[in-house]
DNA sequence: AAGCTGTTGAGAACGACGTCTCATTCTCAG
DNA sequence: CTGAGAATGAGACGTCGTTCTCAACAGCTT
């Protein structure tokens, strides 16, 4: 799915304050909780998680909503699906870059590295055997700052 | 559950062909038929992957049958379970030592790799930020030999 | 050979996760 | 301000991987 006809000379007044949402979707307060809660993470979260932090953002917040906008802001393009190993999908904001997660042994938190990627030389690389590498999911395991120190 | 009385000098005449299963797990048809097929594979197959290629081997095998094996043999160090992102659980024979999978963007098939890790440098690092590393899981995408000539 | 007991097959049952329905509410262009 | 239709909440429902149940079977020891 390529950039799309970005610019095409459509004024239509964007309004301020709006993201870069698609045409006819609106700008619900549950909406905008879930990006807020997505924005203000640490890391990839979960749909539950979503509903946690969103649900003490805006109240009432329902399972279906959170699901549901997980989905459409995916198609839109503002979030990108994080799979990692034995754990169910997670959904972190789009736009931020290559780069990898950090799994805490301890507290199960998932949080985003800043870190050089190691794996990076390898793409685009046939390996031995015959396997033509295009991409890589790399998670490093271990303990978080908070669990180290407490 | 700790590793039990072992060594307690009880000979008790260990069989010729038997693998190193524990004291009263029984050597039946349906098990070596599943340790054969993992032994087979290219690479770790999840539970209905065994059963189709062990119930090639031995006719009638059950679902049950395969994940009670596969939790058995795991749980006696036979095998280990195998986590990739976004898929079901797998299994592959243990003592391989360490090495990483590949995931065929195609035909979806999962390899072992035998290629030198490119991430045992971050084995004990603590990154910035404070993450102390402990260990990771890494899985290449691409095109597997057959799909990249078919 | 015989018996003890671990093992099996088939299908029901389960739990986690995610989707669907529908009456109601809310956004936003006109 | 108002209407059209997107969006919501609550819960029923569906899916899929896995486990359980139980009568029959089959390794293994004696």
């Amino acid at each position: 799915m390529p950039g799309g006809a970005r610019g095409t000379a459509q004024p239509k007044q964007a309004r301020a304050g709006r993201g870069r949402l698609p045409p006819d979707m609106r700008r619900t307060s549950q909406r905008r909780a879930i990006l807020q809660a997505l924005d203000e993470a640490p890391g990839p979260l979960t749909p539950h998680q979503v509903l946690e932090r969103a649900g003490a953002i805006q109240d009432g917040l329902g399972l279906a909503t959170v699901y549901r906008n997980l989905a459409a802001l995916e198609e839109a393009g503002e979030i990108v699906a994080v799979h990692l190993p034995n754990e169910t999908r997670r959904y972190e904001p789009a736009g931020r870059g290559h780069h990898h997660h950090f799994r805490c042994d301890r507290c199960e938190g998932v949080f985003e590295l800043a870190t050089t990627c190691p794996v990076a030389v390898l793409e685009g690389v046939t390996l031995p055997g015959g396997f033509e590498v295009r991409g890589h999911a790399l998670t490093l395991y271990g303990l978080c700052p908070d669990c180290r120190s407490g």
